[in-house]
RNA sequence: GCCGGGAUAGCUCAGCUGGUAGAGCAACCGCCUUGUAAGCGGUAGGUCAGGGGUUCGAGUCCCCUUCCCGGCUCCA
């Protein structure tokens, strides 16, 4: 038999040959580093026979496939180790994922089981990387394999087998055995566990069977894995780097706000936070106001009644707030809709009025449940870059490909590069399918004509209607959403809008709710995360610390620090009596992005000595106060970006 | 909400198997008048998250509550 390799030579082998024998017949060290084996684009184990005429590939640890199959591996050695230290553990499932792999068990009622275990299930499972044991593959039917588990007592196996007789029609299943363990999978594996170099279990934590939160709740042990002791502590090294960036340690740092066990969720935002916040909402202002969005403001209490109408009573009673004022139920909003409906209402509307834009930097709450709170990423006390657009179906497409480009003016402003998501109709609804059809078809329409990639997320759109979502990742790599353009044919419909159309006869507009920033605490989170809290000159709260070398020098510092502030910008004069020293290193630490250092010297040319954050001192430039404003206005006018020099 | 882990001075953290709390930085007071990442000396600062229990004795052990952290579910 013949097969083909990655370069277009053909390899002659014997008939039933193997991955391995392939790597063998090819090189002695091939042999060696081989791990597993492509065939015709799918990884299957060396092991197994090849057919005739296949593209073959030898995967090495050079392989990008190379890290999944090895914790895959790590993943088997992990519940081999894991059944031994408690017998009776129930096993589910164990696959690699970005960064890792996680094993999931379900152990005896009466195992407590911590991160402080982690110790002794490593050793075990040292003990198997050492052993070598290779791992080796077996096909029996599916009624063999219930049997088999049904007699180890692993339940969630045999659901797992179940589903793939009904859902694939699986007539027989793989398991793989490594020492002592054998399991249901669909591999690949490597040759033998010793290929695992270095691996780390990392966290546990609660899962719920099939993510089903009525399902029972397992426990999912987490780890790593590599190829080499240096890749594993490379990787270590970079998450110790990255929590650095997390912006709950910088929010503290920098002093840009704080949260507090009386009013869980909400953040504190403090005067540091504040200037980045109002130099998001200039940001906001003008273009809404530059892109034809009228500026409206509700109020944040408002009937139950109009909580009924919206659905919101019926399908979000959950995540609300609710108070009686003077024995009347009233509702906390934790969307702006009704709202902007009640403006949209408050007169008769004719198709000339349309589109109707109005947006709202409006405080929402919503009850979040206590263990997704996370920082400003995941708060109750919300306020949405929010806005509403009234439209006829015809203007629905441009209106939604406005909206996307709007976004995209937004985020290339911070360099981001967003992932796009369009989710469809989740189970808790309003509105019938027909409609639901239109809407969700629409926003796949505008998608393709902007040419635009974006993933499908069935079943997670609003209960109104179908979204496009803007997601960021954060710095431990999460991601969240932030932007959003959802369409809405239901709210429409509940509150009975209208137009007059040209017909003179009465039609009911269409809505679309926006947000793109989200949420401005979401935002300012990721963006303190994006930047490392190295914010560029036009968000940083302090732009420029001025520094008189010593408090001879104060009056200038205050006079330079005064035309700075007359001039817009954010100045800050640190007066202390403390060496230059101190006072350039605490600057630095600050994370300011100019330092201004004043003198004998400056205050008789009438000039300050520019320091830029991370430079050096021996090369700052003196500029004239005149010419200092000059400089830092046009940057921050341009709200030029930190790496376009 | 669920599973696991945590909470010690303003901040970052130490405090072994129970014997009554400590460092650095910050703050405050002096001295130094300082030229590009920490000048020197001193002082003060804690209901060890809150509540209950075990014990002669609890920061340390047990229980409850709150909040935080890591996940899961859910979500901007």
């Amino acid at each position: 038999m013949k097969v083909t390799l990655p370069d277009g030579t053909e390899l002659q082998l014997e008939e039933g040959a193997t991955g391995g024998d392939a790597a063998l017949a090819i090189g002695e060290g091939l042999a060696r580093a081989a791990l597993a084996v492509s065939v015709n684009g799918e990884l299957r184990d060396l092991a197994r026979p090849l057919p005739d005429g296949a593209q073959l590939s030898i995967i090495t640890g050079k392989s990008p496939e190379a890290l999944e199959l090895i914790r895959h591996d790590t993943a088997h050695v992990l519940a081999a180790a894991v059944m031994e230290l408690w017998p009776g553990v129930k096993i589910s499932i164990g696959p690699a994922i970005e960064n890792g792999f996680y094993y999931d068990f379900d152990f005896p009622e009466d195992a407590e089981v911590s991160d402080a275990d982690f110790e002794r299930i490593e050793t075990k499972m040292r003990e198997h990387v050492k052993a070598k044991e290779s791992f080796t593959r077996q096909d029996i039917s599916v009624q063999e394999a219930i049997e088999k588990f049904k007699t180890e007592n692993q339940d969630y196996k045999v659901e797992l087998i179940e589903d793939l007789i009904t859902n694939e029609g699986a007539e027989t299943v793989s398991l793989y055995t490594n020492g002592p363990f054998t399991d249901l999978c669909r591999g690949p594996h490597a040759t033998d566990t010793g290929k695992i170099k270095a691996f780390k279990l990392t966290s546990i934590a609660g899962a719920y069977w099939r993510g089903d939160a009525k399902r029972q709740m397992l426990t999912r042990i987490y780890g790593t894995a590599f190829l080499s002791k240096e890749d594993l502590a490379e990787h270590l090294h970079m998450i110790e780097e990255a929590k650095k960036r997390d912006h709950r340690r910088l929010g503290k740092q920098l002093d840009l706000f704080h949260f507090s066990e009386i009013s869980p969720g909400s953040p504190f935002w403090h005067p540091n936070g504040m200037k980045i916040w109002n130099s998001l909402h200039e940001l906001w202002t003008e273009q809404n106001a530059r892109r034809g969005y009228n500026r409206v403001k509700t109020p944040i209490l408002l009937d139950v009644d109009l909580w009924k109408i919206s659905g919101h009573w019926d399908k979000y009673r959950d995540n609300m707030y609710f108070t009686d004022i003077e024995d009347r139920p009233m509702g906390i909003k934790p969307m702006n809709c009704p709202a902007h409906i009640q403006i949209y209402k408050s007169e008769r509307r004719s198709y000339r009025d349309l589109p109707i834009r109005y947006s709202e930097d409006g405080l929402v709450h919503r009850h979040e449940p206590s263990g997704t709170l996370h920082g400003l990423m995941r708060v109750r006390h919300i306020t949405q870059d929010d806005a509403h657009i009234f439209c006829t179906e015809e203007q629905i497409q441009d209106e939604v490909i406005q909206c996307l480009r709007f976004g995209f003016y937004i985020y290339e402003i911070f360099g981001f590069e967003p992932k796009l998501e369009l989710s469809t109709r989740p189970e808790q609804r309003v509105g019938d399918d027909a409609t639901w059809d239109r809407a969700e078809a629409a926003l796949e329409n505008a998608l393709q004509a902007e040419g635009l990639e974006y993933e499908l997320n069935p079943g997670d759109g609003a209960f109104y209607g179908p979204k496009i979502d803007l997601h960021m990742k954060d710095s431990l790599g999460r991601s969240w959403q932030l932007g959003t353009v959802q369409l809405d044919f239901s709210m429409p419909e509940r509150f009975e809008l209208a137009y007059t159309g040209d017909d003179n006869d009465e039609h009911r507009p269409v809505m679309i709710h926006r947000a793109l920033f989200g949420s401005f605490e979401r935002f300012i989170g990721i963006l303190i995360e994006h930047y490392g809290g190295e914010f560029p000159l036009w968000l940083a709260p302090v732009q420029a610390k001025i520094i008189p070398v010593s408090d001879l020098f104060n009056d200038y510092a205050d006079q330079v620090a005064q035309t700075l502030v007359d001039a817009g910008l954010r100045p800050d004069v640190d007066a202390r009596t403390e060496s230059v020293g101190k006072k350039i290193r605490e600057a630095e630490l600050s994370k300011a992005p100019v330092m201004l250092v004043v003198g004998a010297e400056e205050r008789d040319a009438g000039t300050v000595s520019v320091r830029r954050r991370h430079n050096a001192g021996d090369d700052d430039a003196k500029l004239t106060i005149g010419e200092l404003v000059d400089v830092l206005s046009a940057e921050v006018a341009e709200r030029r970006r930190p790496d376009a020099g």
